[in-house]
DNA sequence: AACATTCAATAACATAGGTTTTTGCAATAA
DNA sequence: TTATTGCAAAAACCTATGTTATTGAATGTT
């Protein structure tokens, strides 16, 4: 848990000053703890605060009348939550932390003196946002035309390439702590469905997990494999720093 | 075609004032129109412009390695084509008309001139973005978890209630420019089994294709079938006109 | 007219993934 | 130790949707 981890994540896109780095930070105030399988807010709340992610993962959901679930976002340190409820009044979806996890709330409103005193600031959240949209749109790609297998690989690529922007690792493995269900429910797969696939990604070597610890033995062969390029998540416009 | 459609459609989210619409047309320079089939940009191409849709219907897609395909968008009038690759060097999908088309381009740079002088366009920028995200997400949902009629059902129910922003029209009927193969590559289905849903949709009388016309008898009655709500897409927070 | 092309409907058959159920294995509680 | 609980694996069976083909209607082309 370093000091400012938005402050990383958002350092990652654009060189910051001291004058960015303040008010950036200033979003980071005190910091509120919740623990795993806590709900952070539901859908339909009315949506007066963002929140950044300090450590821990989180996720974000639709429950569906008949009684189904879709996962819709998942969330790291450094990521901003809620982003997108900036238009609305209230909230799209719920929100869940997966593991304990610390978040820092700020209002809204803020977005409004981000955009009177720096250009560069609003390009930024503009970018993040981009950048989102971006996420989903590779989602969207990965529910409508590929296999389960496929699914299950992506999504783990796209952790695992969302992980390293900030963090470097052993690069073939590291610990995703989503449940078979979580999972299933982010790609619209049923539980039994995942566990299938996760065996049938073992025996092809391509992919192995024990307790939540991933370990992939050649990373291009299952990018290869899920049809993963990461210039999505990693290629971005320079932004100019003056203001 | 009316004068500014953009002008409409902003204008829906938020008092203007004549310097944000002189701003705003001026996005609207030197319209170029394209005909139906045609490409607008191609996935992997700069991207240095947006586009402001005039009129016609556009959409955005993805042409996957085994020959198969993923439509993303939809772009109806007065919507903004690419302002997710404001953060991308490279386009992230391909564009092409699907009817007759008008659009205008307007440099990415112009962004930079947004920020900086109006908090309103600013906010209202980063509204339509966050909008985007929406109906985004409402998309992952119904590719994740919904059925073959509903995916169908509620694909149409988003584009009449994103047309009912800025026209009116009869309420039951409208034209949706969609063959059927570009449907299911929206929805992830195979094209036979797109006409198979419309012949089941027919059969319950929820609703009538012919030609891209399309009929809903009871809307309301689709609507719970479809388990659509609206609230993604039109409610939305007031945005202040100061500045 | 004759022909080609596109789009959609239909049918027959194949399969990926869903559902239900049983089992095993940890981790925690009693 | 013995229950209890929560995941995950595996098996058997079911169904929604995919695939391949055929046909017809509408439209465009020579």
């Amino acid at each position: 848990m370093s000091k400012s981890c938005i402050l990383k994540h958002f350092g990652s896109y654009a060189e910051l000053e001291p004058c960015h780095e303040d008010l950036l930070c200033s979003l980071e105030k005190s910091p509120r703890k919740i623990n795993a399988e806590t709900v952070l807010c539901h859908e339909g709340d009315i949506a007066e605060a963002f929140y950044t992610v300090l450590s821990g993962w989180l996720f974000s959901y639709r429950n569906m009348e008949d009684g189904t679930r879709q996962v819709l976002d998942i969330f790291v340190p450094g990521d901003v939550i809620g982003l997108r409820e900036f238009a609305f009044t209230h909230r799209l979806t719920s929100v869940a932390a997966l593991t304990e996890a610390e978040v820092c709330e700020f209002p809204k409103s803020r977005m409004a003196e981000i955009f009177s005193n720096s250009v560069l600031l609003s390009s930024l959240f503009f970018a993040i946002g981009a950048r989102e949209q971006a996420v989903l749109l590779e989602r969207l790609v990965n529910l409508g035309r590929r296999s389960a297998t496929q699914k299950l690989a992506h999504l783990t690529l796209e952790l695992l390439s969302r992980l390293e922007r900030t963090n470097t690792f052993s690069q073939n493995e590291f610990r995703m702590p989503l449940p078979q269900h979580v999972l299933a429910d982010a790609l619209g797969l049923s539980t039994v469905h995942v566990s299938r696939t996760f065996t049938e990604l073992k025996e092809e070597g391509l992919m192995f997990r024990d307790n939540n610890h991933i370990q992939i033995p050649n990373i291009k062969r299952l990018k290869d494999f899920a049809g993963f390029s990461p210039y999505y998540l990693n290629e971005s416009v320079p932004l100019d720093s003056r203001n």
